[in-house]
DNA sequence: CGGCGAATTGACGGACGTCAACTGCTGTGG
DNA sequence: CCACAGCAGTTGACGTCCGTCAATTCGCCG
């Protein structure tokens, strides 16, 4: 692992807090590998031997039944995924794949218990970083049975805005395919929803979309702080009670 | 705390692996209170200082929106809840009220964290415990996401069929108003589900219900182990690999 | 006996999924 | 360089699932 890499892990919430000892035996035997676009790196019901890190690129968390398939979320970098399963020792309940070309680095799950054993600093940590994600899927759920599609792509976009700036104009981060998919909903659904939503002064123009009128957007949404996790981009100095992870897209942030 | 309260609490997955000293700690002044049927124990966005165990009665924990509600839980003892905003020390992200006369032990929520990172071992159990509960969680959207009303409803009897035993007819565990409420529907249409299921054995009177056919049922169900998990009642010894809470009726256990 | 709430049933409408056709972009190969 | 295939996105028509409103029945408890 490069020192850049291995600074950027070391950065994450997860880590941020333990000794350099504790640092180096939970990265000691580790993978970084680099996949290009569409590789599936598990499957739903596969066994979780490793705790995966997002470095570079992005992936998806996906399930399906049944032949249908829905995704859970995208995860940017710098994210952990499957969390849970390695606590666990337990069976994927997601499969994942990247979206795009992804630098992933791949830590011991059993170096990872055997630290959390071991320190209990650390597995505060952990604890912490699971307490967020499983905030994350509560706000998901609420986003998924009490609001409409029209009301959970407002609220996206509203999420997204902030996110990226604040600026009158923005860009989607996903195909829209993909976007759908996130929101719950099918593609000719959200391309239907977009055109609602013009009545509401939102433009959208390919992947760039601009909100004239926020105001009325808002009426429409109405957001809540006990569903959209909205917070400042670039995520700055965490204080204590805010290390809550899960995303204002209602996508759970690590975990599984 | 009574005695016999007291074992009941220790033998939770949370508190089986720690020292006595340590569970006399965490359970120093902590509370027991009895609250009679709808009584709430908090509402959405309160602040939350203390982690409830449910000892005796029932529980539910729902969530609303613009004037709509949905119950993502409704729990049986002995459970614990809110674990998650504890460890974050954040606000509740849903409320939380007794659906009949509730036994409810109150857990200083301080002395928890505190014992969290003194103890490794303990911060270990909370790890897995909120890792159960991401599960759940993740089972829950799963369901909720990838099936119809009609199948939700059919797995639901399944795993209840499972869960009282086996035998071919079980009683409904809560009304049928809160069971519609809990599998993302109306009470209209639950009832309406109930009676297009007869087509495939089930009988329905009052809460009695009984699978005449199952594998007719099954066959509809489609269950799935990475969405319903099924375990025999009375959850027995656990493996290590098997800590797992989250429950087959897609509730999750403990957490918030 | 009267009233309340749970449960059921029917009628209706709206939200959403499905199928199909069409557009526009991109990358590939002749 | 252009023709063409392939895919994302959009649009329309249609059907289904589900929520809403209203009326009715039933059981429980005052």
């Amino acid at each position: 692992m490069r020192n850049v890499d291995a600074e950027r892990v070391r950065a994450l919430p997860l880590f941020s807090g333990v000794s350099d000892e504790l640092f180096r035996d939970v990265t000691g035997g580790c993978f970084l590998q680099k996949f290009p676009a569409g590789t599936t790196l598990l499957m739903e019901g596969d066994p979780v031997d490793f705790l995966y890190v997002l470095l570079d690129g992005s992936v998806e968390l996906g399930a399906s039944w049944n032949d249908k398939e829905t995704t859970l979320a995208v995860l940017q970098p710098v994210s952990t995924f499957i969390l849970a399963a390695v606590v666990l020792e337990a069976d994927a309940l997601m499969s994942a794949q990247t979206i795009e070309r992804s630098d992933i680095l791949m830590l011991s799950g059993e170096a990872l218990r055997r630290a959390m054993k071991e320190d209990a600093q650390f597995g505060f940590a952990v604890a912490q970083e699971l307490s967020g994600c499983y905030r994350g899927l509560v706000r998901s759920i609420k986003n998924q049975r009490l609001r409409g599609g029209l009301e959970r792509l407002a609220n996206y976009l509203i999420t997204q805005r902030v996110k990226q700036g604040g600026g009158e104009t923005f860009t989607l981060p996903h195909e829209k395919r993909l976007l759908a998919s996130l929101l719950g909903m099918t593609p000719e659904n959200l391309s239907r929803a977009f055109s609602t939503i013009a009545d509401y002064g939102v433009v959208v123009n390919g992947p760039q979309v601009t909100i004239a009128r926020p105001v009325v957007l808002e009426r429409l949404a109405k957001p809540d702080p006990l569903i959209d996790n909205h917070r400042p981009h670039g995520l700055g100095p965490v204080g204590e009670a805010q290390r809550e992870r899960g995303l204002g897209d209602h996508s759970p942030q690590a975990g599984l």
